[in-house]
DNA sequence: TACAATTAGTGTATAATCAACACTAACAGA
DNA sequence: TCTGTTAGTGTTGATTATACACTAATTGTA
C-alpha cells in the first residue's frame, strides 16, 4: 500500500472528497424506522438522502459518523459500527466522492430531531416507505444497511439496541419478525430468550388488556459478552454477504 | 450525506489521499500465506507492507483492488471482497491516507509474483509468520483479514477459492481446520460436504501411500447459490463482529 | 358475578441435527 | 501375506429445533 511512495507527491496528487454518510435506525412503534434529510441544493435537490458529510482533517471516520449522528439527532454513545465503503467515480456529479458508510441503532425513546442549515427537513421514515428516489446512491447504501441489520440480528444481540430500557419479550419478538420478515414461534421464542441469559427482569410490568406483561431489562454486566444471544443460526445471503460481510 | 453543499467548494476543500490495499491469501502446501511486498523508500522503508496503492480518479474501488491484484500477482478473475476502511489520522506520517481494504482468495495453482518499481521484494508468508512489524497499520488490517476469512468460512463456500480445480476432500478439511484453528471429525466432515451437494465428483484419483484418493470438485452450476455449505453453525466473536460484520 | 375475550407465558412430543468414535476399504512395501 | 498408511462409511446417544397444545392473569360485559 503507500505505494508509487517514489513519485509521490502530496500537492500534484489528484485527491477524491470523501463523506460518511449515516444510516440512522430506531423503532417507531413497533416498526424499524431510518432518518432521511431533505436536501436544500443541487445535486438532488428537494430529494430525501442519507445525512453524512465531509470528514475533518484531523478526525477519524467513526468520529466523523458520529458527529453526524449527534448533529442531526442529538443522541451519543449509540450503537455505531461501519458499514461499507461506496466509491463508484460518478456517484455524485460534482466530482469524485468517497463515502465511507456507517449504521446506527438509537433506542426508540431517545431521539431529538434538528434540522441543518444545508437541509430543508429532517424525518424518520418506515424502511419499507422511504420517499423514492433517494439522492445519490443511497437507496444502494440503505439496501445494504438492512441486509446487514437483518444477519447481524441472527447472531448477535444488536435487537437490544433498538428497545427502550424496559421491554417486554414479546415486543423483542417483534422487531425479530419486522427485521428478519418471518414469522417466530412465541414459546420458542421464550425458551431461547431466557436460556440465553442476556435478559435480566424487572419488578415492572405493564397493564393492559389482557394478562399484565413483565417487562425486562438487557443485561449489561456481562463483561463483553455482546454476542451471545441467537435467535437461529442460518443465515440468509445478503447483499453483504456476496462482496462483504 | 454530500452536504455543506452551500459552502461546498472543491478547490478550497483539504482532501485526503485515498488508496486500496489488498489483503492476498493463497494455500501453499496446506498453509495458509498472505502475500507482503518490501518497501524500498521512507516511511517504513524496508518494512513489509501489504500490497496497495493510490486510487485513479476515474476507477472503482474494486477496479483499483483488482488492478493492484493483478499487478502483483498476475492473476485476474478470483474471489475480492471489500474488507473494511482505515482512516485514523496518523495512520501515515506522509499525510492523511484512508485505506480501503480488500482481501482476495487466490487458488494455490495461480500465483506468478511479480516485483515492481517502488518495492525491493514480493513474497508469500505463512500467516502465523509474517515479518514484523509491518508497515503503517497493516498487521491491524491483516488481522482484520484473517477472521473476516475464518468468519466466512463458516457458512460460505469460501474454502474453494482457495483450492486448485480438482481437490480431495481431506484436502478441503485440511483447509477448514487450518483456517478455524481447530480438529475437525473426518467422518462427520465428510458427511456434511457429501449432503451438502456443492462438490462434484471426477473420474480423477491421486495415488500416493495407502489408499487413492477420490478428487472432487466444486459446482458451479448452482446458480449464484454461494452459500451452502456451511461447516457449523456456531460462530465466533471477532474482530469485525465487534464493529463491523 | 360469571364468563368471554384477550394477551402472556409454559410444557411436551417428535423430528432433525450434531459429535464421537468404531469400523471397513484400498493401496504400497517388506 | 502381512503391516502400515491413508481413504472413506456406519452407528449410536445426546442435543437442539419445531410445532402446537396447554395454562395464567387480567379487562370488559352480559
Amino acid at each position: 500500500m503507500e505505494e508509487s511512495a517514489a513519485t509521490y507527491d502530496p500537492s500534484r496528487y489528484q485527491r477524491p472528497s470523501v463523506t460518511v454518510d449515516v444510516v440512522i435506525f430506531t423503532l417507531h412503534n413497533r416498526e424499524l424506522h431510518v432518518l432521511l434529510v431533505q436536501r436544500r441544493h443541487w445535486p438532488f435537490e428537494g430529494c430525501w438522502a442519507l445525512p453524512g458529510g465531509f470528514i475533518e482533517m484531523d478526525e477519524s471516520l467513526e468520529a466523523a459518523a458520529r458527529r453526524e449522528l449527534e448533529e442531526e439527532t442529538g443522541v451519543r454513545d449509540v450503537y455505531l459500527e461501519q458499514l461499507y465503503t461506496f466509491g463508484d467515480p460518478d456517484r455524485d456529479p460534482r466530482t469524485r466522492v468517497i463515502s465511507v458508510a456507517y449504521f446506527a441503532l438509537v433506542q426508540s425513546d431517545r431521539q431529538v430531531l434538528r434540522t441543518s442549515d444545508e437541509t430543508s427537513d429532517v424525518r424518520w421514515f418506515p424502511v419499507q416507505d422511504v420517499p423514492l428516489p433517494l439522492a445519490f446512491d443511497h437507496q444502494r447504501i440503505l439496501t445494504r444497511a438492512v441486509s446487514r441489520l437483518r444477519s447481524k440480528l441472527e447472531y448477535t444481540t444488536l435487537a437490544f439496541q433498538l428497545l427502550p430500557e424496559v421491554f417486554s419479550i414479546l415486543e423483542l419478538k417483534d422487531i425479530y419478525q419486522q427485521i428478519l420478515g418471518e414469522e417466530l414461534d412465541k414459546g420458542n421464542f421464550y425458551r431461547k430468550i431466557k436460556e440465553s441469559g442476556v435478559l435480566e427482569e424487572t419488578s415492572l410490568v405493564r397493564e393492559g388488556r389482557g394478562r399484565p406483561t413483565r417487562l425486562w431489562r438487557f443485561k449489561r454486566d456481562r463483561g463483553d459478552k455482546q454476542f451471545v444471544f441467537r435467535w437461529r443460526e442460518d443465515r440468509a445471503t445478503d447483499e453483504s454477504r456476496k462482496g462483504d460481510a
